[in-house]
DNA sequence: CAGTGTGAACCTTTTCACAGCA
DNA sequence: TGCTGTGAAAAGGTTCACACTG
């Protein structure tokens, strides 16, 4: 294919393949197919030859894909060729574990500053890093061209902090304070909310529970029009 | 509406809209638009009309809707008008900092143990709670009735600590390993991965900078479809 | 008359199914 | 023959626009 621009569906899946694939090379597989990729990262083999088809026609017709070329190709389209700068806003237990995690390292992301408000952390030191001070941010952006920041504060003074860190020159910001922070269009947020996740797990905890006891034929809540699958 | 059985967009959405209105609660607000709404959430007012139709008509034309009893409708849905036992399996960077978090335990998320193998952590008091032998982990869950587990471990893991909560008769799992899981049928997966937000990132960053280039009129990167062989 | 609730149009994503190629 | 690559169909999600109503 190649015709520019990933639906953000496949770009959203693009690590996972890449993570199955480094496995995969891993235990010493050359080749692999769309089928054992699908297997290894938990969807469809349809899925994963459409996905890859908008990154090319990587595969032989018959075989497979070659899993060292792929994984070259999936890095590349990602970004992956090379190193991202990253700092991170608010050294509380999160933020400590974030500096501390190694997957990041890994994966080509380097921590290069932890910074936090100075009745904060500042001062500290976490996981080889000293914290410093929040108006060092533009300092510190600059000279290492950070171009990720993670949020990493309590929700109010999340938007704060992001203001900061595109003052900063900052593009992308991970957010995972529980809050809504708004920024300039040419800036990306993403956000992770830890609880968010949890109230989505409880939805359909509750549900399988509503729909067992609609199952027994004791629907002791009000259920419109449920009907219990067999 | 009513018709039971909500989009997955709109559970995904559900929480947002709970925190704005309960922050506008605390703010003092009795009232609100899907317009306001909707730009506490950071989606349009369109959007949260038609999610919060799918719970019911509880607004009013010509006025908007009552903070207080959306809140518990919305809280009614979720199956947040409960409180659920989590048990944290890996005691490492991560299983630490949400055993401490916050948010979980305003949200009506009560973590009732932390697990992790004897190799491991086990031994130590981790925010009031005593790491235990994850050996434990099914008497844990059956006396606690925990319905929801959080897996914290290394990628290595991941499906091995799956596995004993699924025995251990938990039915819903929100996995930080970084590793694909399987699991029976009825029991309900979530992961969030924090390297691949990263790795999205960065896709994005680094189009806006070939987007850029090419906007200047020097396209350095190949962009039409030239591809280097394997 | 302001603002909800919702069909209808539109767009994105997933799945199907098979032609085409090594 | 076996597996990719991809049109076409189906499903799912978003946005529009307006009838309706307190």
């Amino acid at each position: 294919m190649r015709g520019r621009s990933i639906p953000e569906a496949t770009v959203g899946r693009l690590p996972v393949y890449l993570r199955a694939l480094v496995e995969m090379a891993e235990r010493g597989a050359t080749t692999t197919s769309s089928e054992s990729l699908a297997e290894a990262a938990g969807v469809n083999s349809a899925k994963v030859r459409k996905d890859l088809s908008y990154l090319g026609s990587y595969g032989t017709r018959g075989v497979g894909y070659d899993v060292a070329y792929l994984i070259h190709q999936v890095r590349r389209e990602l970004g992956l060729t090379q190193h991202w700068p990253v700092v991170i806003a608010g050294a509380g237990n999160l933020g400590h574990a974030l500096a501390k995690y190694k997957g990041f390292t890994e994966r080509g992301f380097r921590i290069v500053a932890l910074v936090d408000t100075v009745a904060g952390t500042v001062g500290q030191r976490i996981g080889g890093l000293p914290v410093e001070d929040i108006e060092s941010l533009d300092k510190i952006a600059r000279r290492e061209d950070v171009a990720i920041g993670l949020i990493c504060t309590p929700a109010a003074a999340a938007q704060e902090v992001a203001d900061r860190m595109v003052a900063a020159g900052i593009r992308s910001i991970l957010n995972f304070a529980p809050a809504v922070i708004s920024v300039p269009e040419h800036v990306s947020v993403r956000k992770v909310d830890l609880s968010l996740e949890l109230q989505i797990l409880a939805y359909y905890e509750q549900r399988k529970a509503v729909l067992a006891e609609v199952k027994d034929g004791r629907a002791t809540r009000d259920l419109a029009g449920a009907a219990a699958a067999p």
